[in-house]
DNA sequence: CTCCATACTTTCGAAAAGGTGAGTACCGCA
DNA sequence: TGCGGTACTCACCTTTTCGAAAGTATGGAG
């Protein structure tokens, strides 16, 4: 789904919405940005524990094509890139903060009903 | 990710919250039964258009066990079976409405755009 | 002249997701 | 006796996605 096959023709709004959040990290990706306005590429690697790099940058640059994020270089060396979202990036966040809220409380109910399994007597 | 490797430990509660309607059709079944209330497996098959029958009887067992949706089976030939949105599907597709409305309006944007593009002279 | 750091790109291969087409079970109808 | 309609399941295959590892470019430090 290399930028080329997306923008597909939408059956909903839903499914339009989602196109652009469907990647393993994407989510994760504008939830860092989020919460730290700007980041560099590396520090979004670190911040997004188990992410390769051929990911990360390709998830990168559908989200710059798909309007979500800004990206920024410095003519530097080494060099120096950040990111930073648009203001369609902030309102897609603002979009899943519902979501952000029932994926809270769904896993308040896995864990209420895991210790009930996973607290069984051990021995 | 046939249900056993899912409920994967999350980051956020949006990663929570995309686990249970990654999948091509879930959101749109999710739509489906919201526009509807009750439906047949066929109904839905005939409903989103390009489905296969495997993977709409996957998703919806996935839903089902994520405590999406109910399944309703009535013993009678030809057989019958109607599924219809848990309060916490129903929650679910609440939550799911700003993504929705964003993605109309990523829709309404993209329409704009291309109309300035594929318009251009075809000879 | 080599190494370091950064931000990638490229290649190869594995894994996951999805599609295709067939088969199953049941009963009423012709 | 055979067909239709429903709701699946199963085996097999293709497509898509993801990951690991190596390579690229640059200039300053040593």
């Amino acid at each position: 789904m290399a930028a080329g096959a997306r923008r597909g023709p939408y059956i909903c709004g839903i499914d339009a919405g989602m196109d652009v959040v469907t990647g393993k990290w994407k989510s994760l990706i504008l939830w860092e940005l989020h919460n730290y306005g700007t980041r560099r590429f590396g520090e979004l690697r670190r911040g997004l524990p188990g992410v390769s790099e051929k990911m990360l940058a390709q998830h990168l640059r559908e989200m710059e094509e798909d309007g979500l994020l800004d990206r920024k270089i410095y003519r530097e060396v080494p060099p120096r890139v950040e990111y930073s979202l648009t203001p369609h990036g902030i309102s897609l966040n603002e979009a899943l903060r519902a979501l952000g809220s029932w994926g809270q409380q769904r896993v308040k109910r896995l864990a209420a009903e895991g210790s009930l399994i996973e607290v069984s007597p051990p021995a």
